[in-house]
DNA sequence: GCTTACCGCTACTGAATCAGTAGCACAAGG
DNA sequence: CCTTGTGCTACTGATTCAGTAGCGGTAAGC
């Protein structure tokens, strides 16, 4: 499948809203955390797979293509990867889930 | 796989942490949409399926039986299915990034 | 009673995705 | 040359998802 992106057909929408390319696009597996894991800097790409549990290079190397693809995420020489401007918008629009999350483990762990 | 919930280990976690939790759940595929489709009340599972681009019953049925579960999601006789409290303090939390795809989308279109 | 039309949901097969492990090619340092 | 760390690919097997058909239940219309 390719990569989803705003203005064309994803996995689950033919109408090209961006909010569906960006569900389709967090919505697989790992990206979320990927993000979630780049919140404090730039990380190699080593350092991201043992902060991921270990997540299988395979896949780990395919969200990261992804997500450079949809301009979150970059490749800096040296310093490994890191949000770009995109990713840190969305890192802080996600705020709201983690407050969300720890009021709902409050609730129900 | 189990249901992800917060204060146990969940698919690429063993924290517990009810982020990570949260991210299991809502990283399947479906989950956000459902979520999403929901914004403007219950629903039946076929209305909802249909919303969802015929996605199969199969995984559906799974997606609102983790949802239940987690307390995010209710069956209401009648009616369908219908967001919690939890789910629509969920949607809330969302919000925010359905404003990031929008511009997002906007530069990347 | 019998059809019709919904409802939620299950069974089944095949396709796509992910997991897990090994190891490559490259560059820098010693 | 040898070691260390980098990003990444290859491969196999497990898990998940997609797609279609259809079941058992309820309620209405006739």
């Amino acid at each position: 499948m390719a990569v989803a992106r705003p203005g064309r057909p994803v996995r689950g929408s033919r109408s090209g809203r961006p909010i569906m390319a960006a569900l389709d696009l967090l919505g697989r597996r790992w990206a979320l955390r990927v993000l979630w894991e780049l919140r404090d800097g730039a990380q190699t790409f080593r350092e991201l797979r043992a902060r991921c549990d270990e997540v299988s290079p395979t896949v780990l190397n395919q969200r990261l293509a992804e997500l450079r693809e949809a301009g979150i995420v970059a490749h800096e020489d040296g310093s490994g990867y890191a949000l770009g401007p995109d990713g840190r918008a969305l890192l802080e629009a996600l705020a709201p889930l983690h407050a969300w999350a720890a009021n709902w483990g409050r609730r129900r762990a």
